[in-house]
DNA sequence: AGCAGAACGGAATGTTCTGTTCCACTGCTA
DNA sequence: TAGCAGTGGAACAGAACATTCCGTTCTGCT
């Protein structure tokens, strides 16, 4: 086999591997601005024709399962990366910027309900939220992170985070940043003041009250 | 005129009063969750027919318009209320709680861009973006407010509230209000603490910038 | 050089969804 | 009691959409 190049950029094979990745940005881009939107849309930014796509999927629903499937792996792989970190908190701020730089939780809960999921999927949520638990209780034992805060309140925050949405990208991941920073000032506060912060009220979030949306029937 | 009892019990004058009310508060349900949904919807979760609807609005639109300038007067009326409370913090924390517990938010901001705005709503929303910006103002006299938080910073609050979403609405106000009550001390922290916390990143939300829903053609 | 077929663009198709209209009916109101 | 404001819900027309299909292009191999 004549392989023009090792990092594919050979003329039909190649094409074919930049399709690839181009309907998946193209598809990430697409339904995380609008979730139900038609699959032509996807095909019209990929810049392909709608023949390009089915070809790679047999329908809609099996793209957004992929794409969805792949922010679960991509939450994971990021928890991962900081479990080395030594300074618990740094571990969890860094986890936070990163899941919402890459837009991460949009693709895991908004497209949450627009297909029917894999058990592996199933799987690899539970996975996903053992790792967010184990990173919060980290950061408490540090005693950093305010102690009335609980890992699901993370959800919370995540779901603040990407809905923030501005026309420019870049700009909305700046204010996403910045957002963000306020809601960890809000968290890390009480031991650095000294305790002057009133509890948080309300019952805390119960494991799973947050993932409704990957019932059955939505 | 013969009336029935001051406050519309009556037989066919009453009902008619009483769907006005049934119509307005099902459409702000259903639109609520999901700006997309049918108009047949509304009319179901009004428990009414179709020429109910249509008979008051002459279209889908005009509903829509209806909804959102009621959000719009809504915001107003309430940084109205708080304006007489003397502990300027205490004012914008309430009126805050009550924008978010109301959900006004979402009416004003999700539902921009299905319909073209009047321009007296155009005024309004001007008028109610100054007196959101008054608020701040004063609470940042009392020094209670972190310096580098800017008005439009609360725009970023009041979505991240507003994307908190579950199917029981009560548990949804109190999830939010919980959210809330930690973007706040985040925001209260640098007087109080003695000035530990880092300074929001980024550049901060411009004027207008937020609205990007209400310009043209979306 | 030439062929087999992988890959593609985009129009066509059949179906579902939705905004709006229409009509027959009900029971106040005067 | 006559008339009509008010209503429910079926009917309609057209838009939107997922999916299929066909004719074309250009590669990789012989």
């Amino acid at each position: 086999m004549d392989d023009h190049g090792s990092s594919g950029l050979a003329g039909r094979r190649g094409q074919a591997a930049r399709n690839d990745a181009a309907i998946l940005d193209a598809a990430r881009e697409v339904f995380l601005a609008d979730p139900k939107a038609p699959v032509a849309a996807v095909a019209e930014r990929a810049g392909v024709g709608m023949s390009a796509l089915y070809r790679r999927y047999p329908g809609k629903e099996d793209l957004l399962r992929r794409l969805c499937h792949d922010g679960l792996r991509r939450w994971i792989e990021e928890a991962e990366a900081v479990e080395t970190e030594p300074d618990a908190w740094k571990a969890l701020v860094v986890f936070l910027e990163r899941i919402v730089d890459a837009d991460v939780h949009s693709l895991t809960v908004h497209l949450a309900g627009t297909f029917t999921p894999t058990e592996e999927m199933g799987r690899d949520a539970q996975r996903a939220g053992e790792m967010m638990g184990r990173l919060v209780e980290r950061a408490h034992a540090t005693g950093r992170l305010r102690r009335d805060v609980v890992a699901d309140d993370f959800g919370l925050v995540l779901e603040g985070c990407a809905a923030v949405r501005l026309p420019d990208p870049e700009r909305t991941r700046e204010l996403r940043r910045r957002f963000l920073s306020m809601v960890l000032d809000g968290v890390a506060g009480a031991d650095v003041t000294g305790d002057d912060v009133a509890a948080l009220p309300g019952p805390a979030p119960q494991p799973g009250e947050l993932n409704w949306r990957w019932r059955r029937s939505g």
